[in-house]
This record gives C-alpha cells, structure tokens and sequence, in this order.
DNA sequence: GTAGTTTTGTGATGTAGGTCACAATATCAG
DNA sequence: CTGATATTGTGACCTACATCACAAAACTAC
C-alpha cells in the first residue's frame, strides 16, 4: 500500500473527506526516509513539522543533563509523533525524536496544519479527535506509572505494542517504562 | 463576574467569536451549583457532560481496589473537567470527579459539544486548543514523573498551583504527587 | 464550649528498584 | 572471519519511599 493510501485509510477511520478534500490534504505532505538512528528532532532546535510514520518506529524521548533517557512514546506506523509542545507554542525543541528502524514519513508542517484545519473544517475535527486520542493515553499513562509497580507496566506495554518487543533493544524497553535496564533485566524470570 | 463574562473571556484569550456566535455557544451551557465533597461523575455510571469551572475546585481521581487514591487533576477556575476516556468513548466511568470545595459550574454535554464543534467551526478550533494544551500538560507531568523524586514534583506543583496549598488537605497533594501522605508529610522541613 | 471525626506528624521497619562493577553475548564493519 | 562496539545478564550494596502504629492537632457538629 502506497503512502497515500496509508493516510487516506488512516483519516477515513476518523473523519470522512471526499477525494477532493484528501487530495488538497495530502498535497501538503512530503514524504522522507531516514535510517536507523538518524535524528529528526533535536533539542534545542526549532520544530517546524510532524511526522506521519508509514513504516519503521520512531522514538520521542527526553534526556537528562546526567545523561538518562525517558521515552514518552514508540511511534509505529500509522502514528504521529514530533515534539508538540514546541511545535504548537513555537518553542524550541527540549524532547529527541529519532529512528529505532529505518523509517518511511510523511512530514507535514505546523503553519500547514493550522492552514488545512482553518480552511477544512474536517480537517480540524480529524486532528482535535487525534489529540484527544492522545490526551486519553497520556492520561493512561500516568495513572499506571501512580499504581503500577514496573512488572505491571512491562506487561502493559507489551499489550500495547506486541510487535515492539522484538524490534527494539531492551534498554530502550526500560527507557519506556522508567526503570533501569538492569532492573527491566531481572523482571522476566524470577 | 457573572458566569457568562468567565467562560466568555476564557475562550476569546484562544479563538475570537462574534457576539451572536458566544451567545449561541453559551446557550448550550448550563450552570450547577455543588457543595463541598459532592460527586459530580461516579465510576461505573455514564458520563454525558464536561464541566467548566466557575468557583471552588474540583478533583478527578482514580481509586484502585484496595482504597488508594490517584488524583489526575485538580480543577481550579477556568479549566475544565470530566472523565473524557468516557465521555469521548460512550463507556462507564471509571474515574471519580468531586468537589474539593463547594463549587460553581457550567456544564455541557457531550453530544452538545459535538454539535457545536459541527455548526461552528471556531468552536471546534477552541477544543482543538484546550486537548492540545491537555495533551502537552499531561505529557510533561508523565516526564516529571519518570525523572523527578516526590520533593521535586511536590516543588512543581507549588508552582503549578500555588493557590492550592492552603486549600486543599494535604493527603489530596500527596495522592496526586504518587506519594504517601507520611512520606509528603517528611517532605517539608528535612 | 465538648465530643467526635478527620487530618497531620513521627518513629520503626520493610522492600522495590537504583547504582556500580564486571562478565557474557550480540551486532556490525571491514 | 575477526576485531570492535553495543547490548544484555547478574551479583553486591544502597536509598527513596511504603507501610504500620500511634500520638497530636485541627475541624465539625451539636
């Protein structure tokens, strides 16, 4: 399946636009590759866009002066990522996104977005429920970091990406959760 | 202020609406009036509305099975409250939202929320806003709570809320840092 | 006011998970 | 295939915070 049809399907579920409306929509997309590894967001630097993954997982995280990593989110495909404090408030960047795998997006700049939504009001709802959505699992999110202790949190991540499991290292599983790798480490088989 | 005025200055600070476009958006709203400890939603029930905060302060919160209170937000004038993974998604309850103090509000249903982010577009613009601002928050709080002890999250809050300390038991800022009230209770003068 | 309930402080003790150190594997480039 | 680099496992020890228990205040309702 082609990128296009990868994001047609993708609002569709949401929010129907006719063929028109998608096509002026997707027209606004650049489409990138990038290799393993390779940074799409640093901190510090301005955030001019957001990413739609088609293939490939990228990671959003921030990292600590002493040097440690917090992941807020795996993006596989179909999901969006970008740093969107910076990118709503025109900040600079203070979270990384970059490639776990290799990755096909589609780009999509913030002044576009704002002018897509103010022109299509589809467009606007199809990106409030999106943000909802995410609203919801952060929310999620913090609840189980307040009452679940790190086995409880591992197994739930595993609902929630199963195919993450053999995809990434370890250490960035214990990233995820808020543990040491060591600690992750002796979770799976006392 | 009379009610009105509140909610109106509330969302022109985001997205200018005309006059005849306010009053048409207010007509949808209605005021309830709360005493002190009330439950506004219940776990296990329905959730038609989302509630705008006038006076006092409200708190949502999970309580697991064993009794233990998580608090996800406190409401204080001006932000708005609900349990939207329910209203959003038409399923029960699962979180409480009640009254810290006695408390004043404007309620609006969800299906009414929808219309109005149908027939008016800058409504929709206006909640795309506020989840976005949602989103971000909740976000930074999950970071904060990977990468912060009780004393630092517990110095954020201050900051974040400084009205509250005098407000509200102290066993409610404990349960929404994560912590024990024993333990927040040593974290004040070591 | 006084009695009852709720909220807070403080000590003693237990435990999940962090940190440091080093060995055992994988993974990758050439 | 081979060395170099990154990733994992495991032990020893340490610390932040939970839990339990009980006393001291602070609100509430008569």
């Amino acid at each position: 399946m082609n990128a296009k049809a990868i994001l047609q399907e993708h609002v569709a579920r949401i929010t129907p636009l006719s063929n028109e409306q998608f096509d002026y929509f997707f027209s606004h997309f650049t489409p990138q590759s990038y290799k393993k590894g390779e940074t799409i967001i640093a901190p510090g630097k301005a955030v001019g866009h957001e990413y739609f993954v088609l293939h490939g997982c990228l990671k959003s995280f921030y990292r600590t002066d002493q040097g440690k990593m917090f992941i807020l989110q795996f993006a596989m495909p179909t999901w969006w990522a970008s740093d969107y404090e910076a990118l709503y408030n025109g900040t600079r960047a203070t979270t990384t996104v970059d490639c776990v795998t290799a990755a096909e997006v589609l780009r999509l700049s913030g002044a576009d977005r704002e002018k897509l939504c103010r022109e299509v009001h589809a467009v606007e709802s199809f990106f409030r429920w999106r943000t909802n959505r995410g609203y919801v699992a952060a929310q999620k999110r913090l609840l189980s970091f307040m009452h679940h202790d790190a086995r409880q949190r591992y197994e739930e991540l595993l609902q929630l990406y199963p195919q993450l499991y053999n995809v990434v290292p370890k250490q960035l599983i214990a990233a995820y959760l808020g543990v040491s790798r060591e600690t992750l480490s002796r979770l799976y088989q006392p």
